[in-house]
DNA sequence: GGCCGTACCGAAAAGGTTTTCGGATGCTTT
DNA sequence: AAAGCATCCGAAAACCTTTTCGGTACGGCC
């Protein structure tokens, strides 16, 4: 039953229990865990000993409580099932990673109530900054409450323009999707795009607008709206091959989009790359890897958002805050789907 | 450039300054946001309003301090960026949820000493307790460093009989995987699996195995291992035709391999669900929902098990310490895959 | 021998909250 | 009028660490 070596129950080592063992004040212990000059070495070298016999770790609540540093964010997500804040999260933390910086997770999920509880929560925890990470790149009210603390807004922005803001550069996505194609030779390309609801959808279209008429190139057929799943891409390649035969290339709206649009292809007798090519957004990988061929997709660079969300933050922490909307771009990852090796 | 009505700069309010406002001492203030007694209805109104006037927010650092407990769990898992740490998450969250409780969030991405460093900045952090999520269900080793709060391991269980885990029953997920197939009249069932490395796999083919026995009912050609993808999907199909064409169901090792099989039996002309009826496991929902039919699978009921995770960890705060392997129904959702209507 | 500088160490305060216990007030009872 | 009691409030300790500042010891110098 032996449980491990600092059983419960004894209460953990304190700084004053490493001090009295070494044979020193708690003073002196202090500054030489901490490395401050002013103690002789051999002294140091007996405080380190307690402190590694006791197992000591300073206590992190008196630390903040003095220095008025916490040492820790609060991250505040809408979705946390979906894999967009995942990514963010990932590069927030690895961002703050090694570092002395712990990160508070709070999925509110969708409801303001929650939200407010979630930020009352973290401010009483008296976190040096929040990161509120959106459910869609759709701008998003401002928190509620008032903080005295640096916000970050990531992925969707925040309404107020005063806020910091750093989302996805999702117009520069879609005209570099449309560059790629043109790079790969195509000229009668077709959009297969998502739900017209999201901010998202319709910057993509619009930078692929763009990228199309510098190219002087026209779009094939109308950009297609629906939503971000499989079922619509089947369903609106069918519509566009009936109008359209001679497309060479379809850009879709998201990975799933493209997957529905390459089984209906294969369905139709057309191959990929060779009669058309095919591109998707979001570069999940689970989708990009299943596919055949391997699909072409826009990488949203979202754990690159997630660590600049952190570094905005820390700026913020320590100097003045800066505010406004921020982008982060995207890189297209080119896979079987528009080229013919790979 | 109003900045948010408490500006920063402004000291946050402090339990002497509700004091001093509703001209009571801070222990009266004390009692009287705490809900004690023996304070007058009058006094404990007037420094409530003093609260609300400063926005005050008591530090919980210094409740945390004093009390010896933080209200603080660490979560530390090994892959964010999975499909199965996230569930758990956010069951654990909910368990925790609207009460006292906050998440540390912490990925150790599979590097022991990364998982070190963060239990103990954790350790220090005061955390009141540990959940540790594996990366897949194989046995982990368990904490490197000695932990004197509760630990409980979900999703894969410590290789210490002595630690507390709580994991998905997978030999149950394989037997009732089997015993729908049944109850939907197949009697020609294979199974094509996963990768054979992982314990998941093998427990499942267990459960398979015994299911089939008590039904009498052989299982159609070898189990047959590869990896977890798509494309293991593909190809395993068309080895299982060739060798068993009067097979009627296929039983998958996850929903990606499903998905390959629904594409290789399409291709072959084999009708879903009518000649062959198919099933993964993970019940993902965008796979599941973007297959054709509908996908059939069966749901290990992640959340459950976080919540569970969350529950047994409270009781271990406060009470004694559990130990052994705790293990999670699973179930089955049913869709088109396997029954004809859906 | 007295003085100064250096090197090291320790006492104490600060940070914000909760809890305990003693004190004060006003009211009732004899 | 004195004693007793209920009710409410406040002073102070406790939690643990860091930092400041004053103190001690000692070697070197005039």
């Amino acid at each position: 039953m032996a449980r491990s070596p600092a059983p419960r129950g004894t209460r953990t080592a304190t700084l004053s229990d490493v001090a009295r063992l070494a044979g020193v004040s708690v003073a002196t212990a202090s500054k030489a865990l901490n490395g401050r000059n002013h103690v002789h070495a051999q002294t140091r070298e007996r405080v380190f000993e307690a402190a590694a016999q006791l197992s000591f770790s300073p206590n992190s609540l008196a630390r903040g409580l003095l220095a008025g540093k916490t040492g820790t964010v609060g991250l505040l997500t809408s979705d946390l099932v979906g894999r967009f804040s995942l990514p963010i999260l990932m590069g927030a933390e690895d961002a703050f990673g090694a570092g002395q910086v712990s990160v508070f997770l709070c999925d509110a999920r969708g409801d303001a109530i929650r939200e407010r509880h979630h930020v009352r929560a973290l401010l009483s925890r008296r976190v040096d900054g929040l990161i509120v990470v959106g459910s869609s790149t759709d701008p998003r009210p401002p928190l509620a409450d008032s903080v005295d603390v640096p916000v970050v807004y990531a992925y969707a922005p925040s309404e107020n323009p005063e806020d910091l803001s750093i989302v996805p550069d999702n117009v520069g996505a879609g005209r570099m999707a449309v560059e790629h194609l043109i790079a790969c030779g195509r000229t009668r390309i077709a959009h297969i795009s998502g739900d017209r609801q999201y901010s998202a959808a319709r910057d993509r279209v619009d930078g692929v607008r763009a990228a199309l008429d510098e190219a002087g190139i026209p779009l094939v057929g109308q950009v297609a709206y629906g939503t971000w799943e499989e079922g619509w891409g089947r369903a609106a390649a069918g519509m566009l091959l009936d109008r359209e035969p001679d497309v060479d290339a379809v850009l879709c709206g998201s990975d799933q989009v493209a997957r529905g649009v390459l089984d209906t292809l294969r369905e139709r007798g057309r191959r990929v790359p060779d009669d058309v090519a095919v591109m998707g957004f979001d570069n999940w990988q689970v989708m990009t890897s299943g596919a055949r061929p391997q699909l072409t997709s826009v990488d949203m660079n979202l754990e690159e958002l997630g660590r600049a969300a952190a570094r905005a933050l820390f700026e913020s922490i320590d100097a003045e805050h800066g505010k406004g909307i921020r982008t982060v771009q995207c890189r297209v990852v080119p896979r079987g789907s528009t080229a013919p090796d790979a």
